[in-house]
RNA sequence: CGGGAUGUAGCGCAGUUGGUUAGCGCACUACGUUCGGGACGUAGGGGUCGGGCGUUCGAGUCGCCUCAUCCCGACCA
């Protein structure tokens, strides 16, 4: 265990790197481009996950499975499509090996090579059209609301620890609709479902809205996003939610017949989250001091550290632990007894702040005699000695608050680095600090590459909260008339 | 795929103009003292120095090749 995390003001992609792996999270595979996830930092995922999935079940749509592998011809059907992953992907061309016969080993057998090529998942969409193509027939057949679990594979050029794996764990969610505004109204629903969750469980304010038409997925009329600002002042795309049009019907030919008896193409939507998520929640709340988990993601809510001298002193504390723990798991919170006799008590603080659990609980001599305990919060750091009667309600009231807290903290720190900009001078200047700027831009795809070109900076959304972004004003680089801000910093 | 760097113990590193048995910190093992904010002492274990070829009496160190990783670009949830 390593006795500082780097300070996060010093090298902020230093200090998540280390974050992740000494918070016992995940670290980098011989795999190149892959993590392993450690039990840790999976308990996290699938908090996520039930979070989710509960949401999704809510909401109507229920979960399927879909191949692992796609034929090539089947990616090439939508012309965008294809042009926005080919460079990306894994491709599978044979299925046999056979003992090297020039030395050790094996290698592949080149009588097995495969007549069509399989590509590994980028994404779902056309293997999940072609198979939809079978499931519809009429307009009673419509809507189809699918989400899968998977793991997908990205061969992305550099990769950061949850960021950007070549193979990471999100959900696809992929609809089927009659008509395109019910499609529209799916996507709009999906992407409120995700800033929801980003809001009220990771406690991290984001930024709805669309992409700009250069920054849509590949094969989309339109794409939602949740933006969010991380702790160096950049923004995470940390979900979205696509209006695909009939792209993917015609691409697969997937027809129905309409109330009045018509063949119609099928209208379309996709969505996903995926653990980049997990690497948001790192950069958005962590500190010096390591993770700060909210609450209702964090697979430990309170933790309990005894602090002894003998083994009669351990056994009584431990005993007293045992009854405080049932009771708050009674009141619903997921409690460790940190009953390790080879740690120091000074070295299981610093490890479970490290781990980000939100509350930690100490009982020594002192407290035993006095019927206390100490109390630490992780997220302001306090410690303070209460009664051990009505623990339980204490820790419920206090877990909430932490939850409330992070989010007001997070969202502080967000709105203090929103700035409206409104000269190109001003725009160069404001990027350099991070944060994100809210401008005029012409709606041009030639200006955004420019301002990109110039300052990294990429339109991250055009919001759709439109009491901050409709006013008129001038395109803060071409100085054309605009109807709208829109969003712009750099991104991961 | 362009530009730059690095490969020495599980991790982080040092290793001089080539010179004996390759070191240090953390981690690990054993024992003892400790234990209310990352303990200390003593004694241990752990390395084909990324790989290959070459130069040399002698290579971690020099040369060539190769592989891998990281950083900056291009690409991206």
């Amino acid at each position: 265990m390593a006795k500082e995390v780097t300070k996060r003001s010093e090298n902020y992609s230093q200090w998540y790197d280390n974050l992740v792996v000494k918070a016992d999270l995940a670290e980098r595979s011989a795999v190149r481009g892959c993590m392993v996830i450690k039990p840790y930092g999976y308990a996290i995922w699938e908090k996520m996950q039930r979070v989710l999935d509960d949401k999704f079940k809510e909401t109507g749509h229920q979960n399927a499975y879909f191949p692992l592998f796609i034929p090539k011809s089947f990616l090439s059907r939508e012309a965008e499509h294809v042009e926005g992953f080919a460079k990306e992907c894994a491709v599978v061309t044979h299925h046999r090996l056979m003992a090297n016969p020039d030395g050790p080993g094996v290698v592949v057998d080149p009588s097995a090579k495969l007549e069509e090529e399989l590509v590994v998942r980028p994404t779902s969409e056309t293997i999940i059209w072609n198979t939809y193509k079978n499931w519809v027939t009429s307009w009673r057949d419509l809507p189809i609301l699918c989400n899968q679990w998977a793991n997908v594979v990205r061969w992305e050029m550099r990769t950061r620890l949850f960021l950007r794996t070549a193979e990471f764990l999100w959900q696809e969610g992929h609809t089927a609709h009659a008509t395109s505004e019910e499609a529209v109204a799916e996507a709009t629903k999906m992407v409120n479902v995700y800033a929801d969750f980003a809001r009220n469980y990771m406690a991290m304010p984001v930024v709805v809205g669309h992409k700009s038409p250069n920054e849509r997925f590949a094969g989309a009329l339109d794409t939602l996003t949740i933006e969010a600002m991380m702790q160096d002042g950049k923004a995470l795309q940390a979900g979205t939610s696509h209006f695909l049009g009939q792209n993917f019907a015609k691409a697969f030919d997937v027809q129905f017949t309409n109330r009045e008896g018509k063949q119609e193409y099928v209208w379309a939507t996709s969505w996903g989250v995926s653990t980049r998520l997990m690497g948001a929640l790192i950069m958005a709340h962590g500190d010096d001091n390591g993770l700060v988990l909210p609450p209702k993601l964090a697979p430990i809510q309170v933790v309990m550290v005894p602090i002894y001298k003998s083994p009669e002193e351990r056994a009584s504390i431990l005993g007293k632990m045992d009854e405080l723990k049932k009771e708050l798991e009674a009141h619903g919170h997921t409690v460790r007894i940190d009953d390790r006799d080879t740690l120091r008590p000074g070295f299981k603080f610093a490890e479970w702040e490290l781990k980000g659990v939100p509350v930690r609980i100490a009982i020594g001599a002192r407290d035993m005699a006095n019927g206390t305990v100490e109390l630490a919060r992780r997220d302001t750091l306090e410690k303070v000695s209460v009664s051990q009667e009505g623990l339980g309600k204490r820790i419920e009231d206090l877990l909430d608050e932490i939850q409330a807290n992070i989010y007001a903290k997070a969202l502080k720190f967000r709105d203090d680095h929103i700035v409206k900009v409104d000269t190109w001078d001003n725009f160069k200047a404001k990027i350099e600090e991070g944060g994100f700027l809210l401008c005029h831009w012409d709606g041009t795809t030639e200006t955004e590459e420019r301002i990109k070109e110039e300052t990294k900076a990429t339109i991250r959304c055009i919001p759709v909260d439109s009491a901050v972004c409709e006013e008129e004003g001038r395109c803060i680089y071409s100085g054309k008339p605009s109807h709208r801000r829109v969003l712009f910093a750099r991104s991961y």
